[in-house]
DNA sequence: CTTTTCATGAAAGGATTCTTTCATTATTTG
DNA sequence: CAAATAATGAAAGAATCCTTTCATGAAAAG
């Protein structure tokens, strides 16, 4: 686990791996062979204890309490914590800004894991379904935009700036009166350009949400997703579900990640026809500006 | 390693945050607040062992052992080989760092600028205005939350997740009705504990922005601003003006940075009080899981 | 070849961790 | 308000894990 930026290499203490393998080869038989498993499984050392270890190994349980204290960790205890405090001091370090050492541990924890999260975004956009998304919603006759709860706002956003940058898009509630609207349009189905519904959605909140998915794809339109890494229904409707990771171990989860998948859409639509989107852009400008004279 | 991208999480083996989410709006006092911990510290729970977990959660060993079984695992064993398997299907893992590379190089400036941005936003929590603020949203008897065009969304969801946390939280807009109401109530000038404003804006739409906050300093209610970096105005209304870089250099400005401020600024508050904070959140799940039944 | 040193695991002890039982307390239901 | 139900932790028991001790055998030294 590496953070996003490199991470500092720590001058006086090594690693676990380092210690094993700086004595390795003055090591007796028995002992080496363990050491030589710890090292070859050195990720899965944390699941594991020193029976289970001596049994794969293929060497004894004294053993293995003896190579622990050979390499100067105070029991398989002692080893885990040295793990422990390894990831974390591996989890971050930000392009050298000694600054945020200061910063409180469970932000820090939070900080380094936005910043997965963002990079685990923008990784999926390399995705040939990423790619089939925004063709879905560059060519859809109409796009509708739904969020619940904690994200529906994100949802809002979403269809505003994408609406800046295409027709026909609109936010829609379903216990607003547009759902009637909506589900009214039958025709839809046979349309020669399919509607598009985009879902934002995070887990613990929406049952509404496979509902709508279920009737999307009944009536014939396509159907995007953007949800939190803990989404489980979604796959089943379709194959265009992006994930922007939400648990970032602070009290309540982040948006961050959803907020930038949705940027990204907005941004991708934008960019197949650049000169279009610019365009309305700048008209929008125009006319907010007018407006904000009044 | 693996794609980011989790095969297919199989619909019927959940993970085990998913497990706890899923139930953890209905269990018990104690059981939850163990739950909870282990949300927050999932990273953590494969260096812990039951005793552990009910000493820092603040329950009994029992009640780890009975929540253990209840989310279905045999004990501490079942559960980190449930966590095992999790992260050999890959789906913690995010090494994607070498994959970046045939990331499009706007993206990946893009990118870039938004960990930048991120990085940012969290060094300013160690500035001492930002305890400042939050103690102003803590303390303040009534607290609005406004938004504008592109990122009404965010100060919507702003508002929803604050209130999930604290009373008397409330959305308004410039346009709608409420205004009325927010600007009649003139007695808040002498009131004992103030009222708070927060106003989320981004420059080039918001002219509404600095007349709000004008209005806001005259009727003696505090004043703290999320904003971008471009913001000038609000300088010289409020010390409280916090800034979410939004250039990345795609068509459309982020509102990441925004967004991860808005996050952080609940999660203080929050965190104020942990334990009320915690309570109403349970009770939040509660409601919504019934709503969700309907 | 003998002695010394070292490596090793079996066995037993001690420590830790998990579970079961049960009495107390809180919550819900009637 | 009373009865029933559920939740909780203390205590004890069971299981697991780690270490100590010691006997055995192998390698190294003399």
């Amino acid at each position: 686990m590496k953070s996003v930026f490199s991470s500092h290499p720590d001058v006086e203490d090594l690693g676990v791996a380092e210690r094993i393998q700086a004595i390795v080869g003055e090591l007796p038989r028995q002992e080496a062979r363990v050491a030589q498993y710890m090292l070859l499984n050195i990720d899965d050392l944390v699941f594991q204890n020193g029976a289970s270890i001596a049994r794969k190994a293929g060497a004894s349980e004294v053993t293995v309490s003896r190579l622990l204290r050979r390499l100067g960790f105070r029991g398989m205890a002692g080893l885990k914590r040295e793990l422990r405090t390894q990831r974390d001091e591996g989890s971050i370090d930000m392009s050298g800004d000694r600054e945020l050492d200061k910063l409180d541990p469970a932000l820090k924890h939070a900080l380094d894991g936005e910043l997965r999260a963002l990079v685990s975004v923008f990784s999926q956009t390399m995705d040939p379904r990423w790619t089939r998304a925004v063709r879905t919603v560059t060519g859809a006759q109409r796009v509708f935009v739904t969020g619940f709860q904690s994200v529906r706002g994100v949802a809002e956003d979403l269809s505003r700036r994408l609406a800046l940058v295409r027709d026909d898009v609109r936010f829609f509630s379903a216990h607003d009166g547009m759902l009637g609207e909506w589900v009214g349009d039958v025709e839809a189905r046979s349309a020669k350009r399919k509607d598009c519904v985009i879902i934002v959605d995070v887990v613990p909140y929406a049952q509404e949400a496979p509902l709508l998915a279920r009737m999307s794809r009944e009536a014939g339109r396509q159907l995007v997703v953007l949800t939190d890494e803990l989404c489980h229904w979604a796959q089943s409707h379709t194959e265009l579900v992006f994930h922007g990771p939400s648990r970032n171990g602070l009290i309540i989860e982040s948006t961050v990640a959803l907020t930038s998948l949705a940027n990204l859409l907005v941004d991708a639509v934008a960019r197949r026809d650049p000169a279009v989107a610019e365009r309305r852009m700048r008209r929008w400008h125009k006319i907010t500006r007018k407006l904000n004279v009044f």
